[in-house]
DNA sequence: TTAATAATTGAAAGTTTGTTCAAGTGTTAG
DNA sequence: CTAACACTTGAACAAACTTTCAATTATTAA
């Protein structure tokens, strides 16, 4: 953060049209977090698969051959960011994919990750 | 990834469905790569940045109020991931977003913030 | 060729992240 | 109440990430 003000090759106006429309700061930043929590492998494959269905904690340690506690921190996350719910059911609670907004986010990465494979 | 084995309250039901329907680990991994690109605040606001139109270096360090060593180095991840594209010109290289797609999948998120945001 | 500019790169430092292990809730059944 | 079960949590450690600083490449102009 020093050469940042020397002016260089700066082209002004083309500076000064991205700063005028540029989203607000605290959007990208949610946006950003929001985004990283589902750029997580381990976090993509449970999210994956609650797809089709809600599950338990011990369901996700199982398909996913992990430790029930790296996968209860893990959908802390999730649920902090409201990227899936839990419903308590006596001892269990299930979880499910939050919202329909969410799983078309994710569609549409995994689409694009296809077609890109598919090249 | 001790207590995987041991049935414990395991749905089979439930596991085998979500075990049978998986996406391949393979597009799982690489959809977590490429979001785990765009899920970096400064990066976000690159792509953000360039929106409206090509940016060199130099501008977007000056848009982002960052050293121009920081952007190139976020610059290298938005390319080798194909988020990002660069032209050259003389001494200078513009940069654009990919594709449409990749814009698409940005405003899908910046606009689930927004909602979020305004609740 | 030499000097200057635009950008990239490698290494180092500081921070963040993911998993494990052990201990702690909260709920139900006996 | 107590025991067992489903799950969560905190601390710790290793792996990965982001930025800085210094050196390097590529292009153009003198």
């Amino acid at each position: 953060m020093k050469d940042v003000c020397e002016v260089r090759c700066i082209h002004e106006e083309n500076v000064q049209r991205a700063q005028s429309a540029r989203t607000d700061d605290g959007v990208l930043e949610e946006a950003a977090a929001l985004l990283g929590v589902i750029s997580d492998p381990t976090r993509l494959k449970i999210m994956d698969a609650l797809r089709l269905g809600e599950l338990c904690v011990c369901d996700l340690a199982a398909v996913l051959k992990m430790s029930i506690s790296a996968i209860s921190h893990q959908l802390r996350l999730l649920r902090t960011a409201r990227l899936v719910r839990g419903r308590r059911a006596g001892k269990v609670i299930f979880y499910t994919i939050h919202d329909e907004h969410i799983e078309k986010l994710m569609d549409m990465a995994l689409d694009h990750c296809r077609q890109r494979c598919g090249e």
